[in-house]
DNA sequence: GACATGACATAAC
DNA sequence: CGTTATGCCATGT
């Protein structure tokens, strides 16, 4: 019932993108059963304990950054992103080679 | 309770 | 590549 239950999913659907990958917000949503809910993903995530958990994997639908360019937060994510392989350029992403396709990992684009 | 804000998305122009 | 509009909703004032 509580909000709690939806972080926990939200959490939960983050935990599983892969390394090397990224999920927009409305992607996990969706995944995590709350189709729509892309701004709770946000929210879920500013209140996470980052510690466990590939925030950065995270990037809105355009393949960006959602975090304010240059904040430390920003680089943090940027950094990240690229010490595992993902190519950001203008803090945006490719997400045709580095989206995560759910079910399989890309084998074609790769 | 009303109002403003924001790590968003999608559609339409 | 831009802007506007609409939907969404937890949080903070």
């Amino acid at each position: 019932m509580p909000i709690n239950a939806s972080y926990q999913a939200i959490w939960n659907v983050v935990s599983s993108i892969p390394r090397g990958r990224v999920a927009s917000y409305g992607q996990v949503a969706r995944l995590a059963g709350l189709p729509g809910r892309a701004r709770l993903v946000g929210t879920a995530l500013g209140e996470a304990p980052s510690r466990q958990l590939p925030w950065h994997r995270v990037i809105n639908a355009q393949g960006r950054i959602a975090l304010p360019p240059n904040s430390p937060g920003f680089r943090e994510q940027r950094k990240r992103l690229r010490e595992e392989g993902v190519m950001v350029v203008k803090g945006r992403v490719d997400l045709r080679q580095y989206g995560w396709k759910t079910g399989s990992d890309s084998p074609l684009l790769d």
